[in-house]
DNA sequence: GGCGTAAGTTATATGCTATTACATTCGCGG
DNA sequence: CCGCGAATGTAATAGCATATAACTTACGCC
């Protein structure tokens, strides 16, 4: 019986997940201040454990920044499956968009964790965090609802997704100024998603005309 | 006569122009690894002054950071001028759009240092800082050669910027995969031009209409 | 030409990453 | 049930970066 009671057991040498009390106290910190705020040493202190005890997990800090990195995509992935289910006269593009922006604006920075550093773009193939990635990316690519397969749709969910995303870095950066600056990001997003389903429905008729002209 | 024939006199006990020779120099640091890749010991030895000499010029790492991120902008408000400047049967609006996008991919680590870190956020309004992202928004306003005027025009910048960077930052993190990847950025950006010139268009002949109606 | 100040130096404190060598506990097979 | 190997933790330490303090040199101005 070493923990019957409370989550915390009587202080024991094996601290018994470590790993996992590593990630979620670094995406508390990541919360404000983004990747530069983690350090492992103070998480080491944090969770009552000596200075190097996680390198028994991660290799370097890097590791642990991504494994982090994945950690936020999933939550990601959570928040706009869920804004997506959940029944709304909007569209679903729309709820993940707005969706999205929100996220991005209320944990801006586990946002930057996730979106500026260079850790995704360092993840191999297959590895946790690009599975990660890909998954929140295939959300996109639901959220069109278009019967347009491939090349075509990936497309326009890379297009929305580039839009968003710039609206949340801009919103970070400041540069919407005023009283008026929530109803403006709110306004260009559902501009761009607006836009995004004409783009999309005008991409499948020319489609249909040329299947058809060539048939 | 301490230095006529050479850019670097004799060893001098004043370096002459340290402050510069830290910015520049940090500049080129950051282009591959962005702002990480800054450090003020380096640039110290790279520069032949001892380490702390650079605490001469700048309060700490962060104030560093900030000049080089304004010279970064300055730089990428030249690049845009010049990108404007130039004849061309593209118009302004595209062709500052296509250089944006070639300066975030080609110079990816100092692209990085301006929209990927909290530096612009935390720089204080009449700033050096502040002044030099301001100049380069203002770039993108004038880039929509649009006769509408305030709010209208500045939000469509906004629109283009934010879409413009959106881009950038997933091409950077590798979410553009195959070979179409360079035709697909291009491709995209585009799209987001055509689609800004639209959406100008039709709200200035909205507005148009409701200032007929209320006259 | 002397003097104040800007700019640079050495020495040092502090904090973080990371490695090495050693200690403790877990759990599984005999 | 016990013993042993693997997993996990600790202590000690090396190395590098930021930053400050106290001291030194040279510039430039009157």
């Amino acid at each position: 019986m070493r923990s019957q009671l409370a989550r915390k057991p009587e202080k024991t040498y094996h601290h018994g997940d470590l790993r996992d009390a590593l990630i979620k106290a670094a995406l508390r910190e990541a919360e404000r201040g983004g990747a530069e705020a983690i350090s492992i040493k103070a998480l080491a202190k944090q969770l009552g454990v000596s200075q190097p005890a996680p390198y028994r997990h991660f290799a370097d800090r890097e590791a642990l920044l991504a494994a982090v990195t994945a950690e936020a995509f999933r939550q990601l992935s959570t928040i706009l499956r869920e804004a997506m289910a959940k029944p709304s006269k909007q569209s679903k593009l729309s709820r993940l968009a707005h969706a999205t922006l929100d996220f991005g604006l209320r944990r801006n920075g586990i946002y930057r964790l996730m979106f500026a550093s260079r850790t995704v773009s360092c993840a191999a193939k297959g590895s946790e965090l690009h599975e990660a990635t890909r998954e929140t990316l295939g959300l996109v690519i639901e959220a069109l609802e278009s019967p347009a397969v491939g090349y075509l749709r990936e497309r326009q969910a890379l297009k929305i997704w580039a839009a968003v995303h710039g609206v949340v870095m801009l919103a970070e950066q400041g540069l919407f100024t005023g009283g008026s600056a929530h109803a403006t990001r709110e306004e260009l997003v559902e501009d761009f998603v607006t836009e995004t389903k004409a783009a999309l429905a005008l991409a499948i008729k020319n489609a249909r005309r040329r299947t058809k002209a060539g048939a």
